[in-house]
RNA sequence: GGAUCCGUAGCUCAGCUGGAUAGAGCAACAGAUUUCUAAUCUGUGGGUCGCAGGUUCGAAUCCUGCCGGGUUCACCA
């Protein structure tokens, strides 16, 4: 039993024991000016008891005094009894944990649950975006795993329409047969490459329309390459074979590169859903929906759903000639989803710009009389900005993936050479060891903001590896494995089970924070936030370095003490680990 | 304009199921290394928690209004 439940079911003791009130007890920790390990507020209880605070605080005190041995001193400072804890509470605790192999990792729910995230559009390479959007729906995965769920991580490519038949278009027309092989260009940066000058061809025409004296409008409507690009999509939806040929060939070229940086990246998926494959599907959604009344046509024929009562507007399913819009095909890929697979939970991992569709889209499946509804959730997150503002592909200013990723590695290994701790590393080992700080480093830094802010990201912010970084945390399991392999050479090994010694502040504090992992993987399932997660292991990095400065493990006389702590830091070090892979962070054990 | 999210130190962020004197990191300054990894640790300075009301023993946290910013409101995806 973990020290938070049992001081609180005491406390519920002592309240019924003494005031005769069944309260519900909520503990905080101790601020650090004051003396005590936990705290609790007396004040809700004055005005019913009608004692003063620090009378109730008191006879609380006395009780857990004389009736647990919990307690080994307290004070009670206006209303606030802070409670420090025994000695025995601590290694209770701590042989606990060491006990438990799979420390805070919850048991299986027998429930399943989708997580969709990633979700690229085939024209263009990954950019910073798109990495937030990868790190965070991984992260995600991980952590509703430790809390006890079987996860599905599925991917949705938008691998179909005008966007796509622009890159197809221009290479058509200048691509003069490059591959990916002839340029020496991944394969979804050639495509991107093609996006981007049909994008600068398209102004010039604009340009040219606009000055022939029509209005913007028409001229983005009647530009020869626009025109080309839709006929190019009513050709695909015919299946014309030269055209379907071209598409696939470039969406080969595309995945290879996605999967290259997938793979980089150390982020997966168990499932792949196309969108030339559903968007189609929804259809028969629409036909349901009127054929119930859910759905209404309107005199040209397009199909409506009324969302007033639920706050919303009215909403168009299908347009007039009978064809999709976006959300059509999110109304059949989601019955799709959950005809495949049986789980009670969907989780999409998609930026904030799209959260009112993901409302319209739960609201229909509500109205609509599906069951799973409920256990639908759009997990939106903010956009990043960078210092000079927003990213804009046409302007530039976008942080490609690639290459940021890249630079990282490079800068890790610029850093990682300067302090001349691993001479003695091997090339794989030492570029094993680049790449981990590198992805620690960039991982840590999108995920410890909440998901739903959007983000600053300052490139020099970003690449440093001191303070609240991921290397930070990296480094202080290095740092524990290093005291480690110095104790087993003297064939001290932390043991599994350790026995009662007098304990510092510095060692409480660290079992305190070791205590409350299992609180913190709860909290980021139940919230779907990985800064949650990130947030818990840098106070865990933070003490144990605080630790580490200040006790020294292996200069300890008293074997038992020493022993004691080399359990201590084992489990701060494997806490360590456990935490950060739930960010899909690696840690190294020298560095 | 409607909806929605956000506004905390010079900068980037925690804290938000109401609790003590609002915390970290970076940056600035001052220290610590014959000692298990200094990617570290210790200390100093730095705040009308956007503003104004309200709720109460108590508000950064809850409610209302206002100010400022983002996103969105397509027969685009």
């Amino acid at each position: 039993m973990n020290i938070e439940s049992s001081l609180k079911s005491a406390i519920k003791q002592a309240l019924s024991a003494l005031f005769q009130v069944e309260e519900e007890v909520v503990l905080q920790p101790t601020k650090s000016d004051f003396e005590g390990n936990y705290t609790y507020v007396v004040f809700p209880l004055v005005k019913q008891l009608r004692k003063s605070p620090a009378d109730i605080a008191n006879a609380i005190a006395d009780y857990l005094k004389t009736n647990t041995n919990y307690i080994k001193s307290y004070n009670v400072v206006q209303g606030f009894l802070n409670l420090v804890l025994a000695d025995e509470v601590w290694f209770n605790t701590l042989n606990g944990i060491l006990a438990e192999e799979s420390f805070g990792v919850l048991p299986k729910n027998n429930q399943s649950v989708m997580v969709e995230y990633s979700s690229p559009n085939t024209n263009k390479p990954l950019h910073l975006g798109h990495l937030r959007n990868n790190f965070l729906g991984f992260s995600v995965s991980r952590i509703l795993e430790a809390n006890g769920y079987d996860v599905v991580k599925t991917c949705l490519v938008n691998d179909r329409g005008v966007h796509i038949c622009k890159s197809m278009w221009a290479y058509q027309q200048f691509g003069n047969g490059e591959t990916p092989e002839s340029s020496g260009l991944k394969g979804d940066h050639l495509a991107g490459k093609y996006y981007v000058i049909f994008d600068k061809h398209y102004k010039v025409e604009i340009e040219a329309l606009v000055k022939g004296g029509l209005s913007e409008e028409e001229a983005k409507k009647n530009a020869p390459a626009m025109k080309a690009v839709q006929e190019m999509l009513i050709k695909w939806e015919q299946g014309d074979e030269e055209t379907i040929a071209l598409w696939r060939k470039m969406n080969d070229w595309v995945f290879a590169g996605f999967n290259e940086t997938y793979q980089k990246i150390g982020v997966s998926f168990d499932k792949t859903y196309y969108e030339s494959n559903t968007y189609l599907l929804g259809k028969d959604i629409v036909e349901e929906g009127l054929a119930y009344g859910v759905f209404f046509k309107k005199d040209n024929g397009s199909v409506w759903i009324d969302l007033k009562e639920e706050g919303l507007d009215e909403k168009l399913v299908l347009r007039a000639d009978g064809t999709s819009v976006y959300i059509t095909q999110d109304l059949g890929t989601t019955d799709l989803k959950f005809k495949d697979y049986n789980i009670s939970k969907a989780i999409w991992v998609v930026g904030n710009e799209q959260d009112y569709h993901f409302e319209v889209l739960f609201a229909i499946m509500k109205k609509l009389g599906r069951n799973y509804a409920d256990g639908c959730y759009h997990l939106s997150y903010g956009m990043v900005e960078l210092p000079q503002g927003k990213m804009k592909s046409r302007e530039g200013t976008v942080v490609d993936a690639d290459d940021l990723v890249a630079e990282m590695i490079e800068t890790a290994e610029v850093t990682t050479r300067e302090r001349g701790k691993i001479d003695d590393f091997t090339k794989e080992e030492a570029d094993a060891l680049f790449r981990m700080i590198a992805l620690g480093a960039l991982k840590y830094f999108l995920l410890k903001v909440d998901p739903k802010k959007k983000m600053l990201f300052n490139p020099a912010d970003s690449i440093s590896f001191e303070g609240n970084t991921g290397p930070f945390i990296q480094y202080t399991h290095a740092r524990i494995c290093s005291i480690l392999r110095k104790a087993a050479s003297q064939g001290l090994e932390a043991s599994s089970k350790v026995k009662v010694v007098d304990i510092n502040k510095y060692e409480s504090d660290l079992i305190f924070v070791l205590n409350d992992y299992p609180n913190a993987v709860k909290k980021a399932g139940e919230e779907y936030e990985p800064s949650a997660i990130a947030n818990y292991v840098y106070e865990l990095a933070k003490s144990g370095n605080q630790f580490l400065q200040n006790v020294y493990v292996m200069h300890e006389e008293d074997l038992g003490k020493k022993l004691f702590r080399l359990a201590l830091i084992k489990s701060v070090s494997e806490t360590i680990r456990k935490a950060t892979a739930l960010l899909g962070i690696e840690v190294p054990n020298r560095m």
